[in-house]
DNA sequence: CTACTAGCGCAGTGATCAGTGCGATACTGG
DNA sequence: CCAGTATCGCACTGATCACTGCGCTAGTAG
């Protein structure tokens, strides 16, 4: 920890790297499979294939299927989303909202997180909502360091964030930007 | 439609017949296997035999793993589900969610839900909301038929059904009936 | 530049799974 | 009681999967 890399030099994952190239080949494997939606239940070596990698390599690395996709529902949900920074709790929170809904929409993202859940389990579900309730935390937090009183973090997870998994994962209905905002409007009916 | 049958004799299944008996004995263990979460994704062979049966019945019958445990989560999500009269549109809400959140409470159950979902996508997820959404529909026409007003459908299932799903299959919060009767209670702010 | 470590590719093994004719058995109506 | 039919059990084959030593190559530190 000296010149370039600013922290954690010590295994040999450093972006750039072999390792590094491989685990996102296997990822963005991993995504494309379960977008196919063939009904089979992602194989191992099925994956290893597709990313152009080899069986072994992925055993070794994930072990399990369950842990894989996890790990790639983690990361899946977990970069590239920015807390929204409106000036407003009813701002932020319909920006918060609507960004899920598009993110939800995705037929691709909605098969990873179906997928995840039915092989992961527990711990798969915890990684597909992941970063959004910590994002959700934060969005009230601020508010509340304003100054102003919000809704309890359990009651904004019922009003916006599970109605909006609920009609992504169990039904077939559109996630429209009407609806997505009446989620907000119900919880803040100022 | 005499003495001792009522309907439906047409084909060879008949409550109490060989056929009716493998399906049960196959449900069975399909519930069995899948609330014992190994991890494992539920093969065929495994389900036959727990079950007692041949694999070759259950290719011939359901198929594919996927159409096996949707046809298991519309059996377990129709039967055994009264709708509550309580005379009130209150009561009846508090009623139905309580029940819902008890049977979602259920580990067997939500390990049921889980894998129905990741391997039988669109239409399992269908299957595991099923008769519970027409359930809730059939309480508020009885409220509408009384002439009282009533939440929509949309609104009421986005208040009390995604809530309950959600916590349920995304986190490990438990459902306690406190929490269940918050979610009618903002519903119906009265 | 050189030694070191970690990660990857290769080949192969045992086990399991999906799927298919065939005969036997249990229910059906006459 | 007797034919007819649908369903199930059995034995089997090809294919795939999970998993493991071994050698090699890419990155790292001195």
């Amino acid at each position: 920890m000296s010149t370039t890399a600013s922290s954690a030099p010590q295994t040999g994952s450093r972006p750039g790297g072999r390792s590094a190239r491989v685990r996102a080949a296997v990822h963005r494997a991993v995504r494309e499979l379960v977008a196919d939606e063939a009904g089979d239940p992602l194989t191992i070596p099925a994956v290893a294939a597709r990313a152009g990698v080899h069986a072994t390599t992925v055993y070794r690395r994930w072990g399990a299927v369950g842990e894989l996709l996890a790990d790639v529902a983690t990361s899946r949900f977990s970069g590239d989303f920015v807390v929204p920074d409106t000036g407003s709790l009813r701002g932020d929170l319909e920006r918060y909202a609507s960004d899920l809904a598009k993110d939800l929409c995705d037929p691709d993202t909605l098969a990873l997180v179906r997928a995840t859940i039915g092989a992961g389990g527990e711990q798969g579900a915890a990684a597909c909502r992941g970063e959004r309730q910590r994002q959700l935390e934060a969005i009230l937090e601020r508010e509340q360091d304003r100054g102003e009183q919000t809704p309890s973090l359990e009651r904004t997870t019922d009003a916006v964030l599970a109605p909006l998994y609920y009609r992504a994962v169990f039904t077939d209905d559109p996630l429209t930007p009407e609806w997505t905002r009446t989620l907000v409007s119900h919880l803040l009916p100022d």
